[in-house]
DNA sequence: GCAATAATGAGAATCGTTATCATAATCGAA
DNA sequence: TTCGATTATGATAACGATTCTCATTATTGC
């Protein structure tokens, strides 16, 4: 997806709650679009200082998780990490190194996928549990890391 | 694991790091081993007090934690929730439901469990990624909120 | 028993996050 | 285009979860 689409999907998801798609969320998108992995409000805040003061940066991204365009992503003690939802960057799992603490994403070929979505079924049915969503996150050792 | 085989081998991992397995850190260890999912610190404050006052109960999971007892687990937004650690309770995975933000534990069949172990190996094989551990945490709802 | 070490509990301090509020930007209708 | 209404912004205060501090108490080994 180029990031006029993108822009354009997530202008029209906004406009039809009547909110506004300005600079400060676009920025906010953008950065969430070019990273790897999740990324915490400090961190977004370092990389974007001092267009988007963090206060801002917050209610951006409370604004943009309510219509949906963004995700929470809790992986780490106290700080929660946010990514672009799955319908604007595809269904993917985690990997987390152990060592460094990165966390990057990890599109799964759909024939894997498959089986983990089969796997989660064969649970949920186990337990009587109806699944809606399903993350795998790997931990180990990245190939910096390793 | 009986309780008193669970206490004994608590008592001798906390002992090789000369620490001490007091009742306040029994009942810490009691309360988590009698639920069925992780539990936050306010959530065992809550069941524990008076006997574990809240600074306690934290500097308490601290131990339990450094010394590989208990587990952090981060499924929600802004709290941690520990649990025994897989030695002690067996590897499982969670069962978070949308509606009312219970976490439960769910131990998978081992022929299942060898499906997903594989499909984690898999995934790394690709990702140039070496796992050590994973956590499937399956969101739905629960057999009560159905 | 005594000295050394470890554990406790109350409260202060910290950190990530959320709420407040006055100001500024933007939109829609006349 | 301009006015009025609505929405967005940014500095700061407030909040809740967690960690730290420190004086006191309990336990251990000698």
């Amino acid at each position: 997806m180029t990031s006029q689409t993108r822009d354009r999907e997530v202008e029209s998801r906004l406009r039809a709650r009547d909110v506004r798609y300005t600079s400060g969320r676009k920025r906010v998108v953008a950065a969430l679009a070019s990273a790897h992995g999740p990324r915490s409000a400090a961190e977004l805040n370092a990389e974007l200082l001092p267009d988007v003061p963090l206060s801002s940066l917050y209610r951006t991204l409370a604004v943009l998780e309510d219509a949906g365009i963004v995700s929470p992503h809790f992986g780490a003690r106290g700080v929660t990490r946010y990514e672009l939802a799955e319908w604007l960057r595809g269904h993917h799992h985690h990997l987390i190194c152990v060592d460094c603490g990165s966390v990057d994403d990890v599109a799964v070929p759909s024939d894997l996928e498959t089986e983990v979505r089969r796997l989660v079924d064969d649970i949920g049915m186990l337990a009587e549990f109806a699944p809606v969503n399903h993350a795998l996150e790997i931990e180990g050792r990245c190939a910096r890391c390793a």
